[in-house]
RNA sequence: GGCGGCGUAGCUCAGUUGGUUAGAGCAUGCGGCUCAUAUCCGCAGUGUCGCAGGUUCGACUCCUGCCGCCGCCA
């Protein structure tokens, strides 16, 4: 099955509650897989999204709450999991770094790995800082060997480990993301990973000895160490479909066409040390890296300690379902950092939910209940329609690029748009499309011609018409904005097989809409100015 | 220090291989409609396209230098 595709959030380390930047990845993530389901089937697409419970940040973090590690992550990842289902994302996969089955599935492939020889020990003396978990060279640190991530100093600590050998990788790697094998995009950020492959890499110190920390799984070969927490991590994103589908078969199935979703901070790990990790394993690699940026709070990082962090379910439960998706992809360029406000929300709120998308599902509803009863006594319009505005309409609609042959060519627009990680141009694509509609009513005026009865026919024509672009607005607007798409569908009254269909072959003449309600009441501006 | 990116209307940004009066949305002003969530439609704008040179018949688009902001690596 070629085309089955796997697609990943980043596992998420869970020593703090999820903040808007968390739910921006996986809610991407969620539009992509969606589109993803509607190109290829929803039972050829995997979604997979989880927690990273191991690592000494974790057990302090939980010490702080007087609680045993596992305890906390319980709470944790059941805390990340509630936000993302809050937000509506359709992950298949929900994985914990603590869950029995992944933590055999690291064993097995400490053992692989180790049988195949790229393991090796050695005796390490270095500089430690414990909350990045990593050991600095001395040019890296700042004077006085301080940690310049959190500027503390750090400490000398000499023990054995086990190293993964990385830099035998290197130029393989390096030619396979030169090449698009492995795709990084944007492709700036397929140019900085190319940039950190140039110079020789140092192997991967991959365990941790449990006099120093326990929280972590196992070394089979060696019990008196564990794994440090990123080798742990990564195998995040095959664990649960290996357990599944069984290793080979998810290997020569999905995972090639794994698209991993990460934030730039985490580029290096993944572009670097992760495919190693695989072809150590004498695994293959995952086929695309969608880097994305930071966001923004008001111009400066969110973050914790600034205090500007606010639970995304905030914003669902304050302005309703979808709003929240609906502004970062439409705000926020794929790759580059985005800024977030709620006042820059309730603007886009206003301007596109409300006046546009909400208001034109109000009138065209308004108008079939007053004019028509509530029922459609007409079929909506074909290419070769006589009105000259019946025409442009369904030109729009159904010939994207002007090319009719395809009856669905917008579908695939908009989809293969989402498959570029083009979100925002997507919306702008669909937006366009409510400008048409609005503008159509403008130019026809149902509202004027119902005043005389005997235009009974073309208003009835007309509303068949705009009932139909909503419908297909609608169910493009599907993978960006799920509820409401289905509050649109269910107003218009139409089934799931008839939502699909290309403009001119849903609605039928006879067909019975209800009467309209506010999906997106105006958000009046606080009067202080 | 090395590599790379960015700087376009009040705001957020588009501007493909250089080609006619530099675009969109939001915000602003004026006009129109009244089906609709005071929504919608039309019109009007404003810009030394960071600065200075250069290549060219012609550059926002290519080259050089400078200023400012940023990212990655060291």
């Amino acid at each position: 099955m070629s085309d089955r595709i796997h697609i990943t959030t980043a596992i998420f380390y869970c020593n703090g509650a999820p903040h808007v930047g968390s739910a921006y990845e996986a809610l991407a993530a969620d539009v992509f897989a969606r589109a993803m389901r509607r190109r290829h089937g929803a039972d050829r697409v995997s979604f997979l999204s989880g927690t990273d419970e191991h690592g000494d940040k974790i057990r302090r973090a939980a010490l702080a709450e007087s609680l045993a590690p596992k305890a906390y992550t319980d709470k944790m990842s059941a805390l990340f999991r509630d936000v993302f289902a809050g937000l509506n994302t359709t992950f298949d996969y929900w994985v914990r770094t603590t869950d029995p089955g992944h933590e055999k599935f690291v064993q097995e492939m400490l053992t692989r790995t180790n049988q195949r020889g790229d393991i090796y020990f050695r005796d390490y003396e270095g500089l430690y800082c414990v909350d990045c978990e990593r050991f600095y060279t001395e040019k890296e640190l700042l004077p006085g060997n301080v940690c310049p991530a959190h500027n503390r100093p750090v400490e000398l600590i000499s023990e054995g480990n086990y190293f993964l050998r990385i830099d035998k990788y290197r130029e393989e790697v390096r030619e396979k993301i030169r090449s698009d094998e492995l795709c990084i995009r944007p492709e700036r950020y397929k140019n900085e990973a190319l940039n950190m492959l140039a110079e020789p890499l140092a192997d991967l110190c991959i365990s941790r000895p449990k006099t120093r920390l326990d929280w972590g799984i196992e070394i089979p070969f060696d019990t008196r160490y564990v794994t440090y927490v990123w080798y742990d991590a990564f195998w995040a994103y095959v664990s649960a479909p290996a357990a599944r589908l069984g290793l080979d078969e998810f290997m020569a199935g999905a995972w090639p066409h794994t698209e991993h979703f990460i934030g730039k901070d985490i580029l290096k790990t993944h572009a670097v040390y992760w495919p190693p990790i695989l072809l150590a394993a004498g695994l293959p690699l995952p086929r695309h890296l969608n880097v994305h940026g930071w966001l923004n709070f008001g111009g400066s990082r969110m973050s914790k300690s600034s205090g500007n962090v606010r639970d995304p379910l905030y914003y669902e439960t304050t302005f309703g379902p979808d709003v929240l998706r609906y502004f970062v992809m439409r705000e926020v360029v794929y790759g580059l950092d985005g800024d977030f406000s709620e006042e820059r929300l309730i603007e886009r709120y206003n301007a596109d939910l409300a006046n546009d998308l909400g208001n034109l599902t109000s009138r065209v509803l308004a108008m079939v209940q007053r004019y028509l009863g509530g029922v459609i006594s007409s079929a909506p319009a074909q290419e070769n329609l006589a009105a000259a505005e019946d025409k442009h309409l369904y030109q729009n609609f159904r010939g994207i690029s002007g090319d009719f042959s395809q009856p669905d060519a917008l579908q695939t627009t908009v989809v293969d748009l989402v498959g570029k990680l083009e979100f925002k141009t997507a919306l702008e694509l669909l937006w366009n499309l409510l400008d048409v509609a609005n503008k159509y009513v403008a130019a026809t005026a149902p509202f004027t011609l119902a005043k005389d009865p005997a235009n009974l026919p073309r208003v009835a024509s007309i509303l068949a018409n705009l009932v139909e672009a909503l419908r297909v607005i609608a169910d493009m607007l599907e993978p960006f904005m799920p509820v409401t798409s289905g509050k649109i569908l269910a107003l218009l009254n139409v089934d799931a097989a008839t939502a699909r269909q290309p403009f001119g072959a849903g609605i039928k003449s006879g067909h019975k809409v209800n009467p309209p309600v506010a999906l997106f009441p105006r958000i009046e501006k606080p009067k202080s100015a």
